[in-house]
Parts: structure tokens; sequence; C-alpha cells
DNA sequence: GGAATGCTTCGGCTACGATCGAACTATGAA
DNA sequence: TTCATAGTTCGATCGTAGCCGAAGCATTCC
């Protein structure tokens, strides 16, 4: 009776309601931040960490921090594999629950995250910095290339005093609609204010999202042309 | 935050400790008795019928009455392919309850999943009609050629209306002690019911193993030679 | 009929774990 | 420095689910 692998710490861990719904979360593929995570479930932030930590040890879902934020994401594509295939078995049973309204569509398309640009925009960007040799990826690492400083100065976007601060001129960032890394850093945020600044696009009031003005889009298509997509750093 | 499928309760179904040990004793494949459940769980009467009504609530198990007997089965071909999924998985992450015992070994080498065979032999019997050319693998999709149906019947299966049944006819069903795939589906369900009926092997009365003897043993090994190990479907 | 077996239902006990408030740590910004 | 945000840890509460004893059906055997 005692042979196996153990089933029930598995089914515990995803048998809590409020757990499971961080692990639906989570099959969107994005990594999300605690705070997220919290909402989704509809409990504390307090509540949410001891879940994660829960998740965590049972090997689910792992972390990557960032700053002062920490990303939660399904450990691998196995695990999202798993509760795929748990999801179509509860679906066969007609075990199902309710359904929500839509995402704002925006959002995804081009938003702020702190200081820089995210989203899909914020994902091209990076893709094509790297794709033309301004930013050269060395595996998580991001470092500007002499070509990237010359383009960036012809621009007219001057980096203030590089060695005086502590924070690294690029740097990426895992974004959560795309679930691929954008670029920040002194460089990510220096690039975001040169729009705002220029007029090419203004954030929204209500919301995170950044809003492009028509000539402001073609601006930022042309100067980030979409290349051969990178792998992801 | 609430959509799709209600995994969570799944998860709950299987999450508990006694609720798991009853539904591995079913992965043996064959009907049991509350009382031999409880016996398999460690609990009494009482709180064995308490769970096998909720396990039956959720579509895990299925009753059939019988005289004064009530026996206990996994609902479908569906359930016992999840619970093996769920243990691969939870071996994957390390999650093994089991000290290894005196029992184990027989159980890495030789088993029941549900109703075909599984393990070290399970595998090889698979790797063997793929590399024979009686079974043709083509991604994770299985299916037998009339040179594996020829085969079949020289052994003396005899396939009962295939059309019947909706079930297919080969399965893969990963193997959560050898991390491979092995056969399931109708045709791996009569090889072992051919293995058993011949006398070349017997199921252990208090596990999941099954037993070869020696001359069984002999004409498996002969029956499916190990070829040059096929990648995984 | 009565006794025995197989299982379910009821009721009360208990323990675990989910929850949140409050305090604490860490990172970043002004 | 001070303030703000993000997250963890601690402590206490509380609900629920698992558990078993006892009683209640149901079936079979004598």
């Amino acid at each position: 009776m005692k042979e196996g692998p153990d089933i029930a710490r598995i089914g515990t861990l995803i048998g809590d309601p409020a757990r499971a719904n961080m692990l639906t979360a989570l099959m969107g593929g994005q990594a999300l931040t605690a705070t997220e995570l919290a909402q989704a479930a509809g409990v504390t932030l307090q509540t949410t960490s001891s879940h994660l930590s829960k998740l965590e040890d049972g090997g689910l879902i792992s972390q990557r921090k960032q700053g002062r934020h920490r990303y939660f994401a399904l450990a691998d594509t196995q695990t999202g594999a798993l509760l795929e295939a748990i999801m179509g078995f509860a679906a066969s049973r007609g075990h199902l629950r309710h359904r929500p309204g839509p995402k704002d569509p925006a959002l995804r398309k081009a938003r702020v995250c702190y200081d820089h640009l995210a989203g899909d925009y914020g994902v091209r960007m990076l893709d094509s910095l790297i794709a033309s040799g301004a930013i050269r990826a060395d595996g998580t690492e991001l470092s500007l290339t002499p070509e990237g400083k010359r383009r960036l100065s012809e621009v007219g976007i001057t980096l203030t005093a590089p060695t005086s601060s502590r924070r690294p001129l690029c740097k990426s960032c895992l974004d959560w609609s795309e679930r691929r890394s954008h670029l920040a850093g002194v460089v990510g945020k220096a690039l975001l204010a040169h729009f705002l600044g220029k007029g090419w696009a203004r954030r929204s009031d209500d919301s995170r999202a950044v809003l492009f003005k028509p000539e402001g889009e073609r601006m930022f298509l042309s100067l980030f042309p979409a290349g051969p997509t990178a792998p992801d750093a």
C-alpha cells in the first residue's frame, strides 16, 4: 500500500482552491508577481506567500527575483502539461467553474513596467536591438555595444554619468504578457522617456497602458524593425 | 480568476492520503470491495465508505453491486492514465513515499498499470514491438501494423471486434519508474491477459507487481528481444 | 425465522491547514 | 536620510474534513 510516488502530495497542492487559481493563472505562461497572484486567487498577500512557498517546495513553480519584485512561473513544461491533463479530465467529468470578462488589449500591446516599456512593443524593441547589434545578449546579461551607444546618441539620447549609479545600463526584464524579456535598466528607462518626451506616445490615465499616436507608431516601428525572432534570454 | 475546469476538486479528491492509497490500489486494475480498500488505505470501513462515495461523486471510480458485495473500480482508462501521469510527475519531483523496500525492485521490473503491463518489462515490450515493425510509432500515436496483427494471431491473441469499441487498439502510457512509454490500449490489455492466462506470470497478492516465472520470463524475453533502444514516443 | 456478513449513515470528536493582522526585511525612490 | 512598495514570517483564529463508535439497512446463509 505504501508503494510508488506520492500522488497525495501533488493532489493536496493542486486541491486548494486558492492554489488552483494561482496555477490556473500561471497556465497562461506568464510569470506573475505575488501581488498579481494574490488578486487572481482572491486572498491576501500573506496567504499567497504561504501558498507560493508550498508550491515551490513541491516543485510546481519556480521564482525569479528581479529588483523588489518576484516573478513566479510554472516550474517547467511538464508541470504545464500535467495541469492541462487534469483540466481535461475535470472537464470530462463536468467539473467546471464560472467565466469572467475579457482583458485590456492595450495593456498587452504596450505598457509601462516601472519606468520602461513592456508588452508586445517592449519585447519587439529588445529583439530588434539585439538583432541590429546595438545590444549583446550573453545569457541573462545584456550589454550595450559601442554601436548601440552610437545609435542612441544619434537618436538624441545621452546617458547621464553611467558610473554614478549602481543601476546597470541594460537589464532584461520578464514580460508578463509576452512571457519573454524586454529591456529594462538605464537605457530602457531613457528610451521610454524619449518616446513620451517626443510625443510619440502617452500614458493612459487609469492604467499602465502606453498609447501610441499614429505617427509615433510609425517612427517606433521603423526604428525597431521586426527581425528574425531571437531566442529569449 | 474563475475560469476553466475545476482542477481543485480533482486535486482534493486525490490529495487525501487514504483516498490516494485506494486509488493506487485500484490502479492494479482489479475491482476491489470496500473492505479490501479499507485495508489498503489503513482506515476503518466507515471512513472508507465516506471516501468511496466522494470518489464516485467526483467521477473517479464506479461501483458494481453483486450480491452483498460492492465492487469498486476506476471509472475508466482515462482515470488510470491520469493517475499514472500524476505518479510520473510526482516521481520526477522526488515525491516518493516508500522507503526503498524489497517490493520496490519487483514493481520497477514489471507491474500492472490498470489493465496493461508497465515497468521495465512494459517499456521493453513496446520498444521491441516497434523495433520489429509490429507497431508503428507516429509521434505519440501508436498503430498496429498488418505485420503486428499477424504476429499477435500467431501467438494466439485474437482481438475482439475492433470497431465496436471507441477504445484505441494501441496507446502509449507514460511509465513513472522508467519515464518512458509503454503499451496501453486494447492490445496492451490483451497481451497482459495472455501472459497471465498462459501462466507465464502471476499477479502479486499485495501489490501491483507482476511476478514472472522462470520459464515465462524466458518466453517473454525471446518474444520481445531487446533491440536498439528507440527514442521515446 | 434468526444470525452473520457487507456496507452505509449518523453524531461527535479532533486536528490540520487556510486565513488574516501585525510586525519585519528588502529594494527602490525622493 | 525618509518614505513607499513588495514580500515574508509570526501568531492566533476558525472551519472544515477526516476519523471512529454506534446504530441502521441490506443481503445471504442456516
